[in-house]
DNA sequence: GACAATATATCTATTACGGATATAGTTGCG
DNA sequence: CGCAACTATATCCGTAATAGATATATTGTC
């Protein structure tokens, strides 16, 4: 267990704490959609997905949510999850990390006009 | 063997292509730069440090580099590394990944005024 | 009903990681 | 000088993270 840190989360971790901090989404939504995003260039396997999912649910950063869509729209398979107001705490905390990275890669490794 | 791709590098990887690309450094640097960087938050091990940059090396993105300092400031164990073109542009590719990765963040993460 | 796509879940092999350990050069100081 | 502490690289090993394969059930479409 590595519950309740303010260590880094793994790269899959990060992604599916974006995608489900985005927008409430069921596990194959968050699958594809990282793969959208990200162009193709993240794609997270239903290997890595679910057990990423179970350690972010027993660490309480994500939580299953009942609320269900439509019926007319819904799957009864799916299982929706909303970030956890420590989940949101802790995304916010890597997203700062994230930018402070970019900011200091940004002068020698990106053009001003590509 | 994992060169040559466009998939994203690891945790590590990344975090040391940019201690790098902000200045010409050698092994040890990198890990205290990352450290002093990150405020603490990122810690990269010796183990991680030393197998990484020799998977950097395989790959082409960084290269050692047989400029010196003045002999005064020198250590002669130091190895020191620059990165290649191919490494600027793998870095490049990683943080602008990194940078809409943020963007899709941070309406919902980050408050407008901390 | 047949069939493909969706959706979750688990197993296994591979890779990444971090701490411990080893070794050696460097610096500072009495 | 001689010794201790720190710097620096390197490897080993146990653990964690990841990807792919497989299994199984549900849903949508023809």
């Amino acid at each position: 267990m590595r519950s309740s840190t303010s260590q880094p989360l793994s790269h899959a971790a990060i992604h599916i704490l974006v995608a489900i901090g985005v927008d409430e989404r069921h596990g194959y939504a968050v699958m594809t959609e990282i793969e959208r995003m990200t162009g193709g260039a993240v794609r997270i396997g239903p290997g890595t997905l679910y057990t990423t999912i179970g350690r972010l649910l027993a660490d309480g950063l994500i939580e299953e949510s009942d609320e269900r869509p439509d019926p007319a729209l819904d799957d009864k398979r799916r299982r929706y999850y909303t970030l956890t107001t420590a989940g949101r705490a802790v995304a916010a905390g890597e997203v700062r990390r994230l930018e402070s990275l970019v900011a200091s890669a940004r002068p020698w490794a990106l053009k001003p006009d590509p």
